[in-house]
DNA sequence: GTCTATAATATGATAGAC
DNA sequence: GTCTATCATATTATAGAC
């Protein structure tokens, strides 16, 4: 009986998702947040009472909650590890629709001013530690030892963080499937 | 006779450039470039006529001269190869502060809005494809056939922009060194 | 919980003196 | 080339009706 998700529904949660993801926090503004989710300010105020800030975190915890808790499931799941990393990485193409979105922790750490900053990164490097924790266990799964998988989970997000990067400024999504690919032998440590 | 790098000193765009850096670009503000330049507001529209969007362009442009004409200059002198690109690394740890600076090619494409933010993703395209290219040759050189060469620069640009993100979301520089030693194998198609 | 109306401030940009 | 002074607009935020 821990459903406690708050109380505002997950659709406009994905509409100041979709914002921040597309103007970063800095270039993110009350009125893009209003026409994306056809709330009018005092509303989204009523909502989140820490403005800005507040949409910011409530959006990380969400993100965090499917990345983690619902698209890297499989990898904790129990079978061939090979297999269960494929299954994660085709949920992985699914959340970040094939490349074209940017993630939430790239965009929401650039632009936050001050104490804003500092809050919004705590709660940045608290999701990337969920995420590079998750691939290390598969790669410890794999053979690893503990250092080594971490270095493996880190080396994996990284690339996949950065091929989001790279679409972005490119248009092209070819590195960032690729690297869904490659995700088996990267946390394996085979090859290339 | 070809040195036409505009008359605006270098001092300033990198104070520009910082700026941009922490910020990205919807959040860099006028009020923050006059405190990093010391130049009050005309001051800065005389130099840049098109305000925030001709500094943004700028600053890139003298990133990409940097970066692919100066940092990565070793890649396209003679010796081996291997040895080039270690060189080549050393001077991206320097140019990357470590890794405690953020990519402008990051920054700058996340925040900016309609047409700006076209104009910045076309030079943010550009000088990320001669940053892949520069290693796709070396690449090249190590026994890559085209097509390979070109997947080897993009995936090794994609795992240090992507350690970048790392880095300023979790504070850690670990991803980005680690990667930065990886890169003779990772363009050689060696191991790992 | 949502809205209209509005306030207070920050921001991008310019005119015109030096 | 740089500045003081200023403007129009955009932005965050809130009061108070429904």
């Amino acid at each position: 009986m821990k459903e406690t998700m708050k109380s505002t529904e997950r659709s406009v949660i994905e509409s100041l998702a979709g914002v921040f993801q597309t103007h970063g926090f800095g270039g993110a503004t009350l009125t893009l947040f209003t026409q994306a989710t056809g709330l009018k300010r005092p509303s989204l105020y009523h909502r989140f009472p820490d403005g800005k800030l507040g949409m910011a975190l409530a959006v990380l915890e969400f993100a965090k909650q499917q990345l983690v808790g619902e698209v890297l499931a499989p990898l904790r799941e129990s079978g061939d590890p090979r297999e269960r990393i494929q299954r994660a990485a085709r949920r992985m193409a699914d959340f970040y629709d094939g490349g074209n979105d940017t993630c939430l922790m790239d965009a929401l750490s650039v632009g936050a001013k001050g104490t804003d900053r500092e809050t919004i990164d705590s709660a940045v490097s608290e999701m990337f530690s969920d995420f590079i924790g998750a691939f290390a266990r598969v790669a410890a799964e794999l053979g690893a030892e503990e250092s080594e998988a971490f270095r493996r989970g880190e080396d994996a997000v990284a690339r996949l963080e950065g091929s989001l990067v790279l679409a972005r400024g490119t248009g092209s999504t070819a590195a960032f499937n690729r690297t869904l690919d490659d995700l088996p032998d990267l946390l394996g440590g085979k090859h290339r």
